[in-house]
DNA sequence: GCGGTGATGGCACTCAGTTCCCTCTTCGGG
DNA sequence: CCCGAAGAGGGAACTGAGTGCCATCACCGC
């Protein structure tokens, strides 16, 4: 009555690290998460206690069991990029990635934003896990705008703000419990990233046939009265990258 | 023998918390942070094991002895705002306030560095902070942008954006084990973010007597040709916040 | 059948953090 | 001068996360 009654344990190859996400969620959204310790997890899967830290390192790494591979997929993304993609739109898309891996599964989505919005422990795990997609985005930048001036300073701060972006699109989409269009809203929110952003890593000349197919790229500079030409000047030289 | 002849017992009032963090970070430094439990660091100073966990919540609290106290001050400085502040530059300012708490015991700051760089579990700690400057850099914003279209947009990725830059002046002064000018990096990295989003909070109409002593009221969208005309008119009604 | 390999279970241990209770001091009122 | 309240500190015992070690069992090639 022991090894093989239990439904979950004729699927596929990992059936036992599917098991123990369904157990520890199905408790932890029951009487909450610290309240749930990893002997009860073990005990509703029926497995040994020992064998969830085999798949999880800690209990925090249960409520995010896939962002590893989706960061892995990240990382992927940009060393698969070439010289012909613009480094901004390009981490823009890599950040829709991330995306596009919390709307598969919406209602599981929501569920872990409702315990990580209210257990301050998985506040702090899910920071370092943002963290790493920050640093796969800005050392992609780095990069790119490696020999530019201020090129780690550039990187770091549009790496930032593209997370920043990505994460209002997305607590927006999840507060509406996956209901509304994840796409747009992302598309939105990167869209003013790259309107503050967008032209600093124009590489060509203007007039090379480069990727006319980017919308975002088009110059257009608006002062206000009172701004000193030298300051113009300098924030052209700025945006521009000095190219 | 053990009621007064510790030197560290006859100072101010709270002595105590001055010794933990005195005797915590001389065995981080010797034997690293994972080799000290909290028993060595209570038997160095002196106490019981019980008086460490009244002054400090965790183990990781006796690293970052005095943010609670910054995150306080910073606090206050964005409470004691008015509508006479441009918030992004005030925000920018909040941000010196913190880089100037790190340059008042550069010793103590790159010793902690150094811990932080190495340990997992302190780089995790260090970001539940930092990302507590950030919230509160936000909700500022989010109560200056209230009403603007994208307002808590806006305000996220600024936030995002100059933590992103003072961080980066920050480890960049750290590395110079604080020989550098903190202030001179901390202003340039701020500089930039003030470039990209210096104008957007602009609140009142062109020719109206506002605040013409901000250099930074300088508007750059960034688009080239090729784009579609309404493209370029969204990204400028965005950028100036259809005011 | 046999030895190896990998997945699993079980046990014991360390250590962070908490709970409960004790002691000692201090201070104020009678 | 005594007494009781209050608060800082100390300490034993407990919970629970995470780890190390080893026994067990299944599967696999031979």
């Amino acid at each position: 009555m022991s090894s093989s009654d239990s439904a979950e344990a004729a699927g596929a190859k990992p059936p036992m690290r599917d098991a123990l996400v369904a157990a520890a969620f199905r408790l932890f959204l029951e009487r909450g998460y610290e309240q749930t310790t990893v002997d009860d997890i073990v005990a509703l899967a029926g497995v040994g206690r020992r064998s969830f830290f085999r798949y999880f390192p800690s209990k925090e790494d249960v409520v995010f069991p896939d962002h590893e591979r989706c960061l892995a997929d990240m990382t992927a993304f940009l060393a698969a990029s070439d010289e012909g993609h613009e480094p901004v739109p390009r981490v823009c898309d890599a950040a829709r990635l991330v995306l596009r891996m919390y709307a598969e599964n919406p209602s599981f989505s929501v569920q872990r934003y409702r315990l990580t919005k209210q257990v301050p422990g998985l506040r702090a795990y899910e920071l370092s896990v943002v963290w790493r997609y920050e640093r796969a985005l800005a050392e992609y930048l780095r990069g790119r705008f490696a020999g530019r001036p201020d090129g780690t300073l550039r990187a770091d701060v549009i790496a930032a703000a593209v997370v920043a972006a990505h994460n209002n699109a997305l607590r927006s989409w999840l507060r509406s419990d996956g209901e509304s269009d994840a796409s747009t809203t992302v598309d939105h929110a990167l869209g003013y990233v790259q309107s503050a952003f967008g032209a600093a890593p124009v590489q060509e000349h203007p007039g090379h046939p480069g990727h006319p197919e980017h919308p975002e790229d088009v110059v257009v500079v608006v002062s206000r009265r009172g701004a000193p030409l030298w300051r113009v000047v300098q924030e052209i030289e700025t945006t521009l990258g000095r190219e």
